[in-house]
DNA sequence: AATGAATGAGTGTTCATTCAT
DNA sequence: TATGAATGAACACTCATTCAT
């Protein structure tokens, strides 16, 4: 009889905005942004079509939440909380941190990678990341740590990268041919490469 | 005036279907399959729509006849034209053949990548390169390779395989951030760390 | 605090009923009434959606409610009070009630024309305009008044309702290209016309 | 077995076009452009929904062509094919042509009256009107008779524009009262009040 | 071999209406 | 009385595919 109150509509709203952005994230991650449709969205996550645009306002706009959702995950990734110098051993939680991140929020990271691969849809989102304050002093930092320890730190950076996008590729994609095992030999190897002490470089 | 002979038909045929599936490939780098129409494919092709589906039953048909092109320049990459184990050197030309082939045949290895991201299509055309003789036997070939130079050859493997795959990511998807330079290093750095001479391993 | 009466009740009804009323004809007038959703007419009048819905039945039936406002005020414009026929000088009241009508009542004026233009409502609403116990009357009088005055008075007649609705449509529509001083001119040439002595006329 | 020509081709889009245009006319005319579905249109035209979006590209695309065939016929209406005042007969001839125009190309008068009525829509048609060249021109020619015949030429011309507008609703949207002999007698009535002699006026 | 007109199921989106609270 | 979440049919529009020519 008495009417809900605010708060339990905006309870409400909530969950059910999280409800579409998860089943859209599911389907997104598997068949792309242009090979989803809304109806699918709105079957998988159980309400109607109509419903969705009460809570979106357009496809696009909830590829752009899920997108601010990766970039959240991002920054929280790339939280330096400070501008000083990355020592080792942040490095190091940095890369537990990352795959960490890789395996807890795997769909999220096949949508980045879909969307990467669909230039049409890339920028709705990419350009975002790019001039984000968090990300750009994380990048600067890293190029820091690199230069203060290796002979060609732009060459050195462009081959972890390299490195660290393709395998994470391969964990998202193809799961099945990579063991746990496998896994933490790898996130080894990449540490006993990159936690090196800083030398003091001749220049 | 003379009646082509049958071979002519055939030949007018098949250049006709080359034609159709290099407007199809580019379009489908660029825009993604979803984002493809027909119409569009058969224009950039300079023929009707009509036409087009004399020559192919389906969008899908296409998408596969590409995949399987695909394919084929995998074969010929992975062709070592002999059962006997492959040399240092012959990494080394391995290496540098794929590097031109990733730059000679760019938007074949978008379309690559974007069926890799899609688990429907993989296995529409994956398994195919995965029961292809001539890659099994390259794999093993390579495998023995690493065998017969590293300490634990699977891991090295992976290291590998993820490091290419992600350069090769980075450089068909966001080449103005890598320049032809860098590409030179990097292949360097590469085939430094890999053409090692064959060690006697114990085992 | 002491509970409301039935009167009381009866009154907020009304107030409220108005007020959806109002609302819906401004949007009908500005955009149409397919152009009008329910939405924004709650919206406009400052309730919800569930509301409006407690106090009209359909978005018709709104239409219907405003289709009456109409009638009534026809019915107020045609009020002639007596049986008697109509002299000059209530003519000329006539005419001065209708143009002060159609600056206040603007917006009930571009729903008539937008209802009169829509051969599926005209029968909803206009029928009851034609039953209208009042209006009949009214027109018989005025007819009377031509009769007394006009050599063909249903041709004269025609020609001054025509005169009345077109001039009325561009001043509800058109309202930049007519002035203040147009409107009192063209009063006054009507009723220079209209206003004439009774003659006595050969039948 | 042999494809069409495109003369063919250009005679088939042609006539089809004509078909889903008189379609829409007739469905805009009587139930307004918001009130009219592509459905219907394309249900009333006998063909597809697909098959229309071949001839016009949106639905909107359908309403201007429309209005250009309207604006067309005001052309052909108001062509002086001089620069030269209009005469009397001149003028007679015009009345005549625009009622035949009027009971003639009814559909289209009717879509006028229906765009005027909402302002959303007027904007998308009548400031093409307002710029044509000969519309213009003609309504100088008008307006240069109506000041060589009247005193207040101005207030003249709004008294017969409204005359002829208010006549021509009525005619258009209740032709069931008014019958033919009506209309003969109103040209009739606005010739011999329009077709005077110029005359010298004092200023 | 070749065209593009034609179809119909599907897309993203809107909106009158209902309903639990 | 009052809210807005929820529905589903409709909307404008697209596109893979078929077909008469």
């Amino acid at each position: 009889m008495t009417p809900r109150t605010a708060e339990q509509f905006e309870k409400i709203r909530k969950a059910k905005s999280e409800q579409i952005l998860m089943a859209a994230l599911e389907l997104f991650a598997t068949h792309g942004y242009h090979g989803t449709s809304i109806s699918a969205i709105a079957k998988h996550a159980g309400i109607s079509k109509g419903l969705l645009y009460n809570y979106f306002e357009s496809k696009e706009s909830i590829l752009i939440h899920l997108g601010e959702d990766y970039l959240e995950m991002i920054e929280q990734l790339m939280n330096p909380d400070h501008d000083e110098e990355i020592t080792s051993q942040e490095m190091g939680k940095f890369i537990d941190s990352f795959f960490q991140t890789l395996s807890q929020k795997k769909e999220l990271w096949k949508l980045y990678f879909q969307l990467a691969v669909q230039p049409g849809v890339r920028q709705l989102i990419f350009h975002k990341l790019m001039e984000n304050e968090k990300f750009i002093q994380q990048k600067k930092l890293i190029y820091e740590y690199f230069k203060d320890r290796f002979d060609d730190p732009h060459c050195e950076m462009i081959f972890f990268s390299s490195l660290i996008r393709g395998f994470s590729f391969q964990i998202v994609f193809s799961p099945e041919i990579i063991a746990q095992k496998d896994i933490e030999n790898f996130i080894n190897k990449l540490k006993s490469t990159l936690m090196v002490e800083k030398t003091a470089m001749e220049n």
